[in-house]
DNA sequence: CTAAGATTTCAGAATTTACTGAAAAAATGA
DNA sequence: TCATTTTTTCAGTAAATTCTGAAATCTTAG
């Protein structure tokens, strides 16, 4: 039977690999993770140990994830060293990520989807007949999603039901 | 004003970024944008050229797209090259690219989840109550998400209720 | 202010990932 | 069958990403 620091260091490191399929890197993903599990916060002298990683990259973890919303830096009374903790729910962790990651890759996508719009809209109606239609439907597509994120945010379900009905529409078509 | 070719351009390389950013291959996600784009289907001599990639990379580009269900091969009548072409709705797109990744990372992860929580659970009381608990909220977290995803795939809009329930409670809590 | 402790930065090294191109294999048609 | 065309494979190379560690910077206590 495995003892408790061995299961952890598998949960650790799978989600450092998750991480990475993820577009966010595997040392960031694991410090994460071993915040995560820990019941206090830990120091950077902690994270060094415990993931056997340099101090410099253990900084420039903190930073990103910091950056993200998703670890604090605590002050503890008479402590010299900064400490860090992380969200402790999932669901809230669940939706920091979707903020950031929406911010970070879905609007810049979605700016370039229209602007590329707009510019074929500048073309003669004989060009580029195919791609304005498919251009089209990706940014509608695209800001369907936003349009659902941002009423989940705000409490407001309508267009979760729209989304569903479109989705089960598509659905139909199909199968 | 940029040219037609110049657009197309534009949107296949944010493709390919934003490929890169999910754990997809930049080259892949290329491909499959141009594809996405065109009105016909594409030969692998048409992907090189207008990729300025080599041979080799469109055929392992095309093999993971088609692994993925993205592209499908095509035998044209009297060609004696093969033609490829994508999905063009952009919802049924969503809907591959989902059960893929499902596939591919949040299956691996529930199982890696629950071996962990089957492991902690041998274990005395006493002994990693706090990752006992949290293992079981991530645990609790992905299955929910995969629920979801089920009902969606087989047209029951029961449980993405549930979700949306349980989102604003969070909401409301964490606000 | 100074010294000790802690953190950050970043150039270069190490590692990982992606790509090329030529050889091998497969497919096609005569 | 064989010759020709097309596709695939994969070893080696190139490129991109990540990590280290030492110097610089910042923080705090005395």
């Amino acid at each position: 039977m495995p003892t408790l620091d061995q299961i952890k260091e598998k949960v650790i490191l799978h989600w450092g690999e998750m991480g990475s399929l993820w577009g966010i890197n595997r040392t960031m993903a694991q410090v994460h993770a071993l915040l995560f599990l820990s019941d206090e916060p830990l120091c950077a002298n902690d994270i060094m140990e415990e993931l056997q990683i340099s101090r410099g990259n253990v900084s420039m973890a903190l930073r990103e994830l910091i950056s993200w919303g998703l670890v604090t830096r605590l002050h503890i009374k008479g402590e010299r060293r900064e400490y860090y903790t992380t969200e402790k729910d999932v669901w809230t962790m669940g939706r920091i990520i979707a903020r950031e990651r929406k911010k970070r890759e879905v609007d810049p996508t979605i700016n370039m989807l229209r602007e590329s719009m707009a510019e074929l809209e500048t073309m003669p109606p004989s060009e580029g007949a195919y791609e304005r239609e498919q251009v089209k439907n990706l940014l509608n597509f695209f800001e369907t999603g936003v349009d659902v994120y941002k009423d989940l945010e705000a409490h407001k379900p309508n267009s979760i039901l729209k989304l569903l009905g479109t989705a089960l529409k598509v659905k139909k078509l199909s199968s």
